[in-house]
DNA sequence: ATCAGTCCGACTGGATCCAAAAAGTAGCAC
DNA sequence: GTGCTACTTTTTGGATCCAGTCGGACTGAT
């Protein structure tokens, strides 16, 4: 790689100032991409190499994913990348429904900057889902989501629902992938914006229900067979 | 230290196999009993000397213990213990109650096995309570409560719950050293279990939330005050 | 041919050493 | 006396090196 000396944002956005935050962002990134196959050994001595730092910094970073269970760790046999079952997948959108209901709940009623920022977010899932940008939807959603958690101004609970949203990353975007989800994703992202327009937290929590419902019970259908 | 070559189980229980995993235990051990401080900051070569290790698995410790929430870092400043605002505390038990309520609904009905040890822990909690014994009661109190979400089989529930509590940990024992709370949490507990032994998971899930309401009430008082 | 025991290679765990960043301190100008 | 700057000290971040453990391959016996 080619470092730039007197510009140190030469690749995507500013490298983090510390090699494992670096790693730790790029080992994620891996692994929500599914560029890190579930099941699979980590090789600290190759991987360390790849992202040219020493294995100390990759060590730390893994300590971290291991506390967000996205890799499963043995002493003296290394880490590997987690994975999921169907009861996994299950359980942790089970917790979503609970956790994220309680967040919507506590962000009532929300103010005009999140209706702004809802709004953003949307617009650009619209545009994303327009152009099949898989990836790009993905992001927006995200963003559109946890627009509305951080308005509960609950810190804990922003912190595990989002690891339970990273456990689940790689099987978000093979959702998706297909042109009816994303159709429904579209409808019930509107629909839940409207409730919540209307001031109408438990008619939003019951279509991000059904959004997650949807979500699931594809997934299991098409993991299955 | 002195060094057993042939009995490697010579402090309290066996030692863990590696470093890292004996200073997680010990410097949970540490925070959680206040021994560190909340807000003090963490000294990497004094405490790695004092723990005889070098920093590398300290660190690694320490990086586990973030994901927890037990300890705060920031890069270049380093690790502190973490401290709990009265905002983070009824967080913490605003999310205990949802969250416990789910594994107590999903736990039922319950086998005799998890009867056997819902009793065998409830006789130690309230012979630990008879001799005020605070560190004993902590310990199989939380038997007690996790030999009951252990039951309802979802691991990543059963991770949550057990990282909130640890959260709070130093303040659980703060509360059992008054004894009118003592007698509370006897009472709670046997008229939760008679619930439980009824199959009525509503009436139980009602009386641990009054369970912790009389806690965290309680420590508020006491913290503003 | 199968299985037990042993040995060797690969990889992880940990210690030490060095670099870099932040905090503290002293000196200087105003 | 106050505020700024340069320097020193302290502490964290990272790289390299060594030790310990695990698993598989090889050997030999039954």
């Amino acid at each position: 790689m080619v470092e730039s000396v007197s510009e140190p944002a030469s690749e995507s956005a500013t490298r983090p100032p510390t090699a494992q935050q670096f790693v730790l962002a790029e080992v994620r990134r891996a692994i929500t991409s599914g560029e890190l196959k579930p099941g699979s050994a980590i090789r600290q001595e190759a991987l360390a190499e790849r992202l040219e730092v020493s294995r100390v910094p990759l060590r730390e970073a893994l300590k971290t994913l291991e506390g967000e269970g996205l890799v499963s760790y043995r002493a003296h046999r290394g880490y590997r990348v987690a994975e999921l079952s169907m009861a996994d997948l299950r359980e942790v959108y089970r917790l979503r429904e609970i956790l994220e209901a309680e967040a919507v709940r506590a962000a009532m009623p929300l103010d005009d900057a999140v209706f702004a920022e809802l709004e953003a977010a949307q617009a650009l899932v619209e545009q994303a889902a327009e152009r099949g940008a898989v990836e790009e939807m993905a992001r927006a959603n995200r963003r559109f989501h946890f627009a509305l958690y951080e308005a509960a101004g609950m810190p804990r609970l922003l912190r595990i629902i989002g690891t339970l949203w990273d456990s689940t990353d790689a099987y978000r975007s093979l959702y998706y992938a297909g042109a009816d989800n994303r159709r429904h994703v579209l409808a019930e992202h509107r629909a839940a914006l409207a409730a919540l327009r209307a001031g109408d937290a438990e008619g939003a929590v019951r279509w991000f229900d059904r959004h997650r419902s949807a979500a699931v019970e594809t997934l299991a259908a098409q993991l299955e067979g």
